[in-house]
RNA sequence: UCCUCGAUAGCUCAGCGGUAGAGCAUCCGGCUGUUAACCGGAGGGUCGUAGGUUCGAAUCCUACUCGGGGAGCCA
């Protein structure tokens, strides 16, 4: 039974319940946890928006809210009201001294305990793992990530538009595609929507897409998902050096606005504050050619030509307190519609991003070809079907300008914002390879 | 696809040739300021599956299944 409402106008949720200092207020939420000394129970409730101890005392509650408060365990749903009162025995400096219970749901012999679990028993309960502290302070930092970069893009004349997650063909012909049958036809989910974007950027100037890519590759690392979320800002009439000053200002500015939104998350997740405050503009440079020589010097065996391993990766930017940009990739190991440097046609303007403290590329960019003759020569160099890309020629055909985007990947940014030590942590149901569920 | 590690109570693990164990969770009892609360008691297992070696296998061997970490590839 809830008490009178005149009594109890005021329902809130946690994150508010110190705007109601000696009010009494209703929340409603689920118990995270219990602690008891036989005639004073001690409920820690969250709601989402946090948590907050609820004390019952035996002498001051009617003996059936008593029993509610008995036989409540963990995750049970409930509402409580009660006084809000300072007490500098909470950890908060403030509590709720109970004085009404309404046990809206149970939870008998709930899965995850306050103890420790092994890695596969907690993503089988990811639907249930989510409720835990730390995984909803990643999903906050999350989702402050996407507004972070809607807010700059969106500030800065870009205009968002969505690519198709279905598609007639491979955007890159590289990696595996998940094929599916589209009626008749065969059809592949999207492992990129950067040509589409081009064509967008050609009708709006300035675009960006967010939303989920699928690469059907056997990868089992920490830096791997089957489905993630990338972010592909084109940019109409953008060269190389342009391209690069916008990521860097971009990646920037939503690092501060994460820190700015979110540091009491960070702050559970153990993160150290001070390296993101570094990061800011410019970052520091180096090209293909360059980080080869250094690799070698470390004794590494790499060749000019070979693209980086992981460890590779790892080492370059681990010299660093920010992300770094390696730059001019030869050709021949990058994407086909990447614009050859004019003066040294065997590397491409393009660059990727690795991050900081071993989370490796998290972009990567590149001005585009907008010449048709040079287009149709990669065409057949890379033996694509030109009728299946017709309308991506048309792009070089009716008034094709210079252009650059790059992708982000968002939960290889976000793992490295939060400090993950894997990127599954950063999808609420994260795709991985031989886990589909739940 | 390859390399590597693992599978024992609901969970986390110990046991590694001789009668299946602990902590937590659950249930019962105690406790008016707890912070992964604490104290006492109880129930709980075809030791991943199938073969093999042995007087005897959770333990040794083989295959398979499922999963973790990594490589390649990529964001």
């Amino acid at each position: 039974m809830l008490l009178n409402p005149a009594e109890y106008p005021i329902t809130t949720t946690i994150a508010q319940v110190h705007n109601y200092m000696d009010q009494n207020i209703r929340i409603q939420g689920w118990l995270y946890s219990k602690r008891s000394s036989g005639k004073i129970h001690f409920l820690q409730i969250r709601d989402g928006s946090g948590s907050i101890q609820c004390v019952v005392v035996r002498s001051e509650v009617p003996p059936e809210v008593f029993a509610v408060s008995e036989v409540l365990s963990q995750e049970s749903a409930v509402i409580v009201e009660g006084l809000v009162r300072r007490d500098t025995r909470s950890s908060l400096g403030y509590e709720l001294s109970v004085q009404n219970l309404i046990h809206v749901s149970t939870a008998p012999d709930y899965p995850i305990t306050h103890k420790e679990h092994g890695i596969d028993f907690l993503l089988d309960h990811r639907h249930l793992w989510i409720r835990t502290p730390r995984q909803r302070a990643i999903l906050k930092i999350r989702a402050e990530v996407l507004r972070a970069m809607s807010d700059y893009l969106d500030g800065n004349g870009f205009t968002r538009v969505d690519p198709p997650i279905l598609t007639p063909t491979a955007a890159e012909g590289t990696t595996e595609l998940f094929h599916i049958q589209y009626f008749d036809q065969e059809a592949y989910l999207t492992q990129s929507g950067q040509m589409y974007m081009e064509a967008a950027a050609m009708a709006m100037g300035k675009v960006y897409s967010m939303g989920p890519t699928f690469r059907a590759e056997r990868s089992k690392t920490r830096r791997h998902l089957i489905e993630f979320w990338m972010i592909e800002p084109e940019m109409a009439y953008f060269t190389h050096e342009d391209n690069l000053k916008l990521q860097e200002s971009f990646l920037s500015a939503v690092v501060q606005q994460v820190l700015n939104h979110c540091q009491p998350e960070l702050e559970l997740l153990g993160r150290d504050l001070t390296r993101l405050r570094a990061v800011q503009p410019p970052f520091p440079r180096m090209s293909y050619d360059d980080a080869v020589v250094w690799l070698q010097n470390q004794g590494h065996e790499i060749q000019w030509g070979e693209d980086f391993g992981a460890p590779d990766e790892s080492e370059l930017a681990n010299q660093f307190d920010r992300p770094v940009f390696i730059e001019r990739y030869p050709t021949k190991v990058k994407a086909f519609y990447m614009q050859p440097d004019p003066k040294r046609p065997e590397v491409a303007l393009c660059a990727d991003l690795l991050a900081p403290e071993g989370y490796g590329e998290i972009v990567g960019g590149s001005e585009r070809i907008h010449d048709y003759t040079l287009m149709k020569e990669r065409f057949i160099e890379h033996k694509l079907p030109n009728e299946d890309y017709a309308w991506y020629l048309d792009l070089r055909k009716y008034g094709s300008v210079p252009h650059s985007g790059f992708g982000i990947g968002l939960e290889r940014t976000v793992a490295w914002i939060c400090g993950l030590e894997h990127v599954r942590e950063a999808a609420a149901f994260p795709r991985l390879l031989y886990r589909l569920y739940p």
